[in-house]
DNA sequence: GGATGTGAACGACTTCACAGCG
DNA sequence: CGCTGTGAAGTCGTTCACATCC
């Protein structure tokens, strides 16, 4: 569930501010989320509030975090050094939830050997092995649309668990393999839509 | 609806392909949705199809363009050029689209003054003068999170119709403003909860 | 009183199934 | 016969409302 994340955000910074307990109406408030569907959704994972007082925010977070999966490191491999990977390699986010990017690949054999954020660049034609070795169990695909399906067969043939593609094209894994897509042009699209016809559903890509 | 645009690339794919007409079954196939499904969806804004035969693909591109609202040219301005913010600038899909980025703001007087991709990035100070100048719609915030709600208000402020958020940090804005938010980290950990739960549903971000 | 947790009501979205057209 | 368009049925997610606990 996307919304975890939300949450998870949320509790960080209160955590960070010093707040040691808030009520699923103020943490609702803070996400534009009703107090109802915060109350469920932490619900359904276990019994962490305590009536009358609320969720105590230090603990919410470890809990949340074990739920979502984001209370240990994730070793990740990154496909495609373009403007997007190097944004993707800098990004604070990922680090700060425990995922860290431990081999870079690029088709483009001039890509290879540059040095990015203290990773070297790796050719493609190592992704398989080098992926077994470092026990990367995810994979984040930042390369041409042409290109995607191949890496994409690649990873999983490498053995990591869930696939993270950033390529503007429809890819396609075997079942057992967890999928993310994020294309950002239909995030514009969505957008576009929306002021068209006025019609204002908040949205979050969670 | 996300999924309107990804029947629009498929069925831009199709028509590079020289394919004229397609079934909702096909259409369906090649993105994970059911046939049931995609007929709902196209029929929700008119009748494009024809019993028996299909959807004549050139015309259902021509008129999705029309729903989404991307058979005209939206100006589109773009708040923080650090890495993220240049893969932006680069990404061919907005263009193709019909997104134009035709201004570049940074908070960093050291950034102010270069020039990407052929626009020269301005002082975030000119920010809600250019906007209305240039008769901007869009917005794209791709600054750090504590300066996010800041540069919001401004595109309000300004004249923007939506706001393309892909800062780590929930931003509000008036009702009558459309609002997408994406944030990177937040696919990566819908990723690891997906892999730790082993439960594979496959999710797009529009 | 203030807040949680949860069944029950509600609504939105998906799939089913089929009439009807080409 | 193949395929669309669409009511009806079904499923899933959200909101309501309240018993319960601090």
């Amino acid at each position: 569930m996307g919304r975890l994340s939300l949450y998870l955000r949320q509790l960080e910074r209160m955590l960070r501010d010093g707040i040691e307990k808030v009520s699923s109406r103020r943490l609702g408030e803070a996400l534009g989320i009703s107090d109802a569907q915060v109350r469920k959704d932490l619900g359904y994972f276990g019994h962490f509030g305590r009536a009358g007082v609320g969720y105590p925010v230090e603990e919410l977070v470890k809990s949340v975090r074990r739920i979502l999966g984001t209370d240990h490191e994730w070793p990740v491999a990154l496909v495609g050094i373009g403007n997007l990977g190097r944004a993707l390699v800098g990004y604070r986010g990922f680090r700060r939830q425990g995922f860290q990017i431990r081999a870079i690949f690029d088709l483009d054999p001039q890509k290879v050997g540059q040095s990015i954020e203290g990773i070297c660049v790796e050719p493609a034609s190592d992704l398989a092995r080098r992926v077994a070795e470092l026990k990367i169990t995810l994979g984040i695909i930042a390369v041409p649309a042409e290109a995607a399906q191949a890496i994409a067969d690649t990873l999983v043939s490498a053995g990591v668990k869930g696939i993270l593609n950033f390529a503007p094209a429809p890819i396609s894994v075997p079942d057992r393999i967890s999928l993310v897509a994020v294309d950002l042009a239909i995030q514009l699209e969505s957008l576009s839509y929306q002021v068209r016809i006025g019609h204002t559903d908040r949205e979050t890509s969670e």
